[in-house]
DNA sequence: ATCTCATGTTAGGAAACCTTACATGAGTGG
DNA sequence: CCACTCATGTAAGGTTTCCTAACATGAGAT
């Protein structure tokens, strides 16, 4: 719980957060558009993004070589923070079902990023 | 080895070491002028900090409160740095024990900054 | 009573970031 | 093949954050 409190932290500006994921600002303000993820902002607006947010933004990077789509992504994250069912019928249509072969099947390619999705636990 | 990497990666801008330490920018910059940190340099010449540097600076804020100054601060991060002697008589002088005593003496007394040294561990 | 040290404060300038708007190239569907 | 959409690039104009340099100051030591 406690750790939680470390990964939500808004520690990092744009600059070194684009570093980290080799992405542009574009492309980062563009993911927050879409809600994927919810920078803080410092008094003087400013994103501050948090170690969970560099995951998040790997993570979608990773989705979109696979060639998958905003909606797709928006909708995979959705089920991912939706609250546990214990009916697990209702939160697997065969679309999803699918996403998550393909994730499968993808996850020996990774090899391109200067951080790969996972690694980002060197830091903390 | 790797981790050393971690701990001195350069992700942190001006704004939250001053949250994270509670110490000012002035503070920060003048103890960098006294070499007890390094922090690097963007292109356009802003610091970022590792964490490393945090916890340095947690340490010399303790040592200040203790009501050492720069010059033995000093002293004491150079002998720190020093490669390990094998004869052990040589790096310790009798004011070097002193201070020594002082910090495990203050160990208890650390109550006040936000986060207090050592605990930055938290983050990585 | 003066000096030094650690820090505050201010000024002027540069870098980084913000939003908004328009441009563009690669796919996609009609 | 044409029009659309999507993800991203780019440019403009403005604000915030950081930089250095210089001077101010209060507390302790001499």
């Amino acid at each position: 719980m406690s750790r939680e409190i470390r990964r939500t932290m808004p520690l990092l500006s744009m600059n070194i957060v684009m570093q980290l994921t080799e992405l542009s600002a574009r492309q980062i303000r563009y993911y927050e558009e879409h809600h994927l993820i919810e920078p803080h902002r410092t008094e003087g607006n400013r994103r501050m993004f948090s170690l969970n947010d560099v995951d998040t933004l790997l993570e979608i990077k990773d989705y979109l070589d696979q060639g998958m789509n905003m909606a797709k992504i928006k909708k995979l994250f959705a089920k991912k923070n939706e609250p546990v069912s214990t009916d697990e019928r209702d939160l697997s249509d065969s679309e999803l079902r699918h996403i998550m072969r393909e994730e499968v099947r993808q996850a020996q390619r990774m090899q391109k990023s200067s951080i790969r999705r996972g690694d980002l636990s060197r830091f903390y």
